[in-house]
RNA sequence: GUGGGCGUAGCUCAGCUGGUAGAGCACCCGGUUGUGGUCCGGGAUGUCGCGGGUUCGAGCCCCGUCGCUCACCCCA
């Protein structure tokens, strides 16, 4: 029996884990600036929680959860997205009884039962933030900016930002009798028909042709919003491009969850293949009171560290540099050893990348050791550095060494 | 859930009309004393995904099965 790693998940190891703990940190980092603040959650939830959440008509829903019963009979599920686990959270614990808008940001894997393909994965990792009780135009297109300065810190330029607006309530009543009544006339076959049953705006989904032939003429959600709803947009639009930041109304975009409202905006990779969406969210006005808790609005986003990580790299993006020693160091003999060790950690404690070649390897493999390391410098240390207190450090990318003081070599010197 | 492609050394792959496995990269050792990258020499490595069948003989053919992959569906 040979163990393997259960279908569809994505596994990361170097040198390829450097590259995605960065495009973490820097899809991470614009939401600090930002002031929002960590929410560590459990990866599973009451199963409730997201078929209430997340909406029933949902293929995530219907046919996608990682669902089973706990040892005392509950329904637990392991949590398909992060918003409805964030709305739990605050209401449970009364996150939202002080200043408002809650803002936090969380990371951590998500799981979908779906049949995996280049960029789908059946654990994947996300990062996101919610911006609880405000709404705000101006939050929207911080939300919205926060995303894109994520991707622009890591150099990704081919992308673009779709937008639209699926209004409130009132905005998608009516708008949900035209549509209907317009479907109703097509030639549809018995599985879509269904599937647009429950929500007749995926019918926007399908990407077959004739479909899309069909729709040319079907009335657009967009131009049916109230006054407010409109209103609103038409600020989130006049912020973006305060902001200098490029988008394209997209009044045919579908959101796989149901509860979005409002603003709505998608990340669309140019380089991906079949699964091209980056990252994407928009704003859930009625979620935290279908949840049980106070009638406040939100918005928020869920940025795809996986699909991110394969756009960096059909840009070409290197972002494994990082991470490479600043010193490799070589010790030849026991003595040698017994002073390296303590040599190398309080480099490390000054904050220095300093990697060794223990285990008494010929200097000659020692040295092509450090050359694979990608060391920025190497250090042999023997019989005549000991008794000199001198050693020779060497530049490994121009080859050239000087001489230098064992005890001034500190962080500062090698970086 | 549906369909296409593919499963041979750690990685990428070759293996002609069936005759009991190869290359490149990576790895290890060496090229006379303590300094890498190039070059040269040497070395280790596989139940050819798994099970069954046909055959004197199967990595190659047939059946099944598992897995990977891409696409549909859907989405991060």
């Amino acid at each position: 029996m040979k163990f393997q790693a259960p279908k569809g998940v994505s596994e990361y190891f170097p040198d390829r884990s450097i590259a995605f703990e960065t495009v973490r940190r820097e899809l991470i980092r614009p939401a600090k600036l930002a002031g929002y603040k960590l929410l560590e959650l459990p990866i599973f939830e009451d199963t409730e929680l997201f078929t209430r959440g997340v909406g029933e008509s949902t293929d995530v829903v219907s046919k996608e959860m990682y669902t089973f019963e706990d040892r005392g009979g509950r329904s637990i599920t392991l949590r398909p997205e992060g918003t409805a686990g964030v709305m739990r959270a605050v209401i449970e614990h009364g996150l939202d009884r002080g200043q408002l808008p809650v803002k936090v940001w969380y990371s951590g894997p998500y799981f979908r039962a779906e049949r995996p393909q280049a960029g789908r994965y059946r654990q994947f990792y996300q990062v996101g933030i919610e911006a609880i009780g405000l709404d705000d135009p101006a939050i929207d297109a911080e939300v919205i900016a926060i995303a894109s300065a994520g991707y622009r810190n890591l150099g990704l330029r081919k992308f673009r930002l779709d937008i639209t607006s699926l209004g409130d309530a009132a905005s998608r009543a009516a708008h949900r009798i035209d549509l209907v009544t317009f479907i109703a006339k097509l030639d549809l076959d018995e599985a879509t028909r269904e599937r647009v049953k429950l929500n007749p705006l995926r019918i926007f989904d399908d990407k077959r042709d004739p479909i899309i032939a069909m729709l040319r003429n079907a009335p657009l959600l967009i131009d049916y919003l109230t006054k407010e709803s409109a209103a609103h947009f038409v600020k989130v639009k006049e912020y973006l491009d305060a902001l200098g930041i490029a988008y394209t109304i997209n009044p045919r975009m579908v959101r796989g969850l149901d509860y979005y409202t409002g603003t709505a905006f998608e990340f669309v990779h140019e380089l991906l293949g079949a699964q091209s969406g980056i990252g994407g969210g928009g704003r859930y006005d009625g979620l935290m009171e279908s949840l049980g808790g106070k009638n406040l609005s939100g918005i928020g986003f869920g940025l795809g560290i996986d699909r991110t990580l394969l756009a960096c790299e059909a840009e070409a993006i290197d972002l494994t540099k990082t991470s490479r020693p600043d010193l490799y160091v070589i010790p030849l003999g026991e003595n040698a050893k017994n002073f390296a060790i303590k040599f190398i950690d309080d480099l490390r404690n000054g904050g220095a990348i300093v990697d060794c070649a223990y285990g008494d390897r010929a200097l000659k493999g020692a040295m092509k050791g450090a050359d694979k390391s990608g060391a920025k410098y190497a250090l042999v240390i023997g019989g005549s550095e000991l008794a000199s207190g001198i050693g020779e450090l060497k530049n490994m990318e121009t080859g050239v060494a000087s001489s230098v003081t064992l005890s001034a070599i500190n962080s500062a010197l090698l970086k």
